[in-house]
DNA sequence: CTTAGAATTTAACACATGTTAAAAACATTG
DNA sequence: CAATGTTTTTAACATGTGTTAAATTCTAAG
């Protein structure tokens, strides 16, 4: 099965046919280093799903390059204000290195919603499951130091430090490229 | 209609039926100041709606009484993480003034969930909803100084710096209670 | 292997914000 | 209207982190 097809149905039993539906609605790709998923002022229209690789969104808040976050493994990425509200995107996607991903046009997702019970519980799910994410973030931002939050990227994604640009840690971490060095060094 | 039943389901076109359904499983109270709705270590089961009045979901970080977010006017208010995943809530919730509110049980709104599709599709929205309101949370913590979370408060509700204590504020804006007080005395 | 460019670290300084503690303002109650 | 406790502001100091710029290390191409 495919594996965005998979994550989504994971979260609540699904009929075959359901699932086949689905299927028929993905699309897979093998994107190399440094490519684009969406550019800033597109309506974002597509859900990714990463299989292999890692991408991340981005944005411009007054000149700078900041690091939304990161997708990696089996997770999804999409310039999510975008696709709900159907406005042009502040933020941008693109691949960090070699990535095998799969997506979905969300207005195909939101007919299949509407059509199918199952598949709305699903997106009831999910996006319960992204807001509970978004408090863990908020959490970790309020009180988590730059430093532990380096250390917890660091234990959850094993290795990512050394596969992409420092610059866009730090921006991810909410820190500067300096401080990101001392913490490294640890000096602190 | 009930403001809770009024707001779900604004969301999306719900059958007559269906909403009589949801005005049976609303509670409507009338609360003091200072009342709790949730103490720590219990599981959450209800989500409650502000009719009027002020109240705040808050919990102690390191011997520390930090307010994770306020509720006032028309809005929702509910220690999320609990009641979705079941474990006893980090956060406790309490009245700052005295209080006009609707409640339902989180699991008859599953269940009507299960039941209908109308509502699954409400439900989708609502945490949909949710999920951007929690990434402007964040944009808010990651850009904006406190002093300008604090104008932004003052904007989007005003007044409600003079009903409560500016402890409660000073800790929702992740700021210290000196550096509000600089901030309100245009020091910086 | 050499060299040019990019990425990362180190250094030096400025400054905003937290901390503790005291003072002032405000509220509440007898 | 005192008197007491609570809330808010002011003061003084320490420190962590951002900034700019230079130094070093790493990477990749010729």
């Amino acid at each position: 099965m495919n594996p965005l097809v998979s994550a989504l149905t994971s979260f609540s039993n699904t009929p075959a046919s359901v699932v086949k539906e689905l299927e028929n609605a993905v699309v897979t790709q093998s994107l190399s280093k440094g490519e684009s998923l969406l550019d800033i002022g597109q309506v974002a229209r597509k859900m990714y799903f990463i299989h292999t690789g890692v991408a991340r969104v981005y944005y411009l808040k007054e000149g700078r390059d900041v690091t939304d976050y990161f997708a990696i493994d089996n997770q999804f990425i999409g310039a999510v204000e975008s696709l709900f509200t159907r406005q042009p995107s502040q933020k941008a996607m693109e691949t960090l290195t070699e990535t095998e991903l799969s997506y979905i046009l969300y207005s195909d997702f939101e007919l299949l919603c509407t059509k199918h019970h199952s598949i709305e519980a699903i997106g009831r799910k999910t996006a319960t499951f992204a807001f509970l994410e978004g408090q863990q973030r908020i959490e970790s931002i309020r009180f988590m130091s730059a430093a532990d939050r380096y250390y917890e990227l660091e234990r959850k994604y094993p290795g990512l430090t050394n596969r992409i640009p420092l610059k866009y840690i730090a921006s991810y971490l909410g820190t500067s490229q300096v401080s990101l060095s001392r913490i490294r060094a640890g000096i602190q």
